[in-house]
DNA sequence: CATGCATTTCTGGATTTACCGAAACTACGG
DNA sequence: CCGTAGTTTCGGTAAATCCAGAAATGCATG
């Protein structure tokens, strides 16, 4: 019986699809990716074509993509030839893998950029100062987050989630010991 | 002397266009808000057109957009009845508002659909256990980030920096004590 | 309350992207 | 050398997006 005859795994499907969109990825790379999320057991390539009636070129397209993004990986399973794959699912997980690829795509490149035109700018005189300022600024603003996220990407996976949990309360350990909100 | 002579202006306005595209931006918007940071001085509409070549329609669009996400501010120049736009200059002003944005447009929304889900399932019998287990997870997920990142946001920002520049070293202070890395 | 200017909204067309279905190609194991 | 699984490519098409020009709306001033 398919995954998608409950409506309310239907929706979710869906949702995630419309979601990816939104953050520049494609729709069937979304949806497959729900799809296997939501599964119980390894889904081959024609499988996922049936249930979310996409074309087969499409399909191996999205699985490539969600494989290079480390959220999704081939299994074999016995007695069939054929791939299977599944989703991570410890969601922690797909979040760094996610932000990981992302970063090493679009962000790194960008840093890099800045670099350069930063490097440029510090030797042209001509240049107008604040074209100059600003773009160094930016440079300097994503090299810390670039920064911060590399360290964050290596601690253990509990100490993150602890972290997380912890919220605002870690600004409590600041020197200068910034809102005191040290009680419980 | 149009800013965009300048070919390294230049280049970081058509790179933060492309940017914007992979995260689901408008290119139009995300080079209005990168003609803007580079100004040293507020612009009317009309300048932003001539020096984009982008149609008188579209920036006004651009910047309605780049509003509402309050990256971008009116500001009334003197003896000139024209509206005038500024950036926000501030990155971490920057970030933190556009995070609260796609927040509240996207991942509200979604946790929103994840409760209805994650109830309904709760309640139906016959729905697949893997199915319930798996909403309820992403649902608890993103609850667990949507309230990190609201702490987060409310904290003064010369705490929020302070906290990113600490990076990984924050972990220190877990209970626990992971990562023992304690000499400064 | 007309006039002129600034701005937004509407609309149609152009460009780009997404997607399908078919075919070619690779790989692997009988 | 078949047959099956998988990927890649390609032509065509559909859909989404982008964007310029036109129309409409606001808004202040005389």
């Amino acid at each position: 019986m398919p995954l998608l005859d409950h409506p309310d795994a239907k929706a979710f499907l869906l949702h995630w699809g419309e979601m990816g969109t939104q953050w520049g990825v494609n729709r069937s790379v979304s949806q497959v990716h729900a799809l296997l999320y939501l599964s119980d057991r390894p889904l081959p390539a024609d499988e996922i074509v049936d249930q979310l009636g996409l074309a087969r070129s499409n399909v191996s397209t999205a699985l490539k993509e969600l494989q290079s993004y480390a959220i999704v990986r081939r299994v074999h399973v016995e007695s069939d030839r054929r791939d299977h794959f599944v989703a991570e699912l410890d969601l922690w997980e797909m979040l760094t893998r996610i932000a990981a690829e992302r970063k090493r795509r679009e962000i790194d490149p960008t840093i890099a950029l800045l670099n350069d035109l930063a490097q440029r700018l510090a030797k042209d005189g001509g240049a107008p100062p604040h074209v100059r300022e600003r773009i160094t600024r930016m440079h300097e603003f994503l090299s810390t987050l670039g920064n911060w996220y590399e360290q964050m990407r290596v601690l253990p996976k509990p100490t993150l989630v602890a972290l997380m949990k912890l919220g605002g309360k870690v600004a409590r350990f600041l020197p200068g010991g910034k809102k005191g909100a040290n009680s419980g």
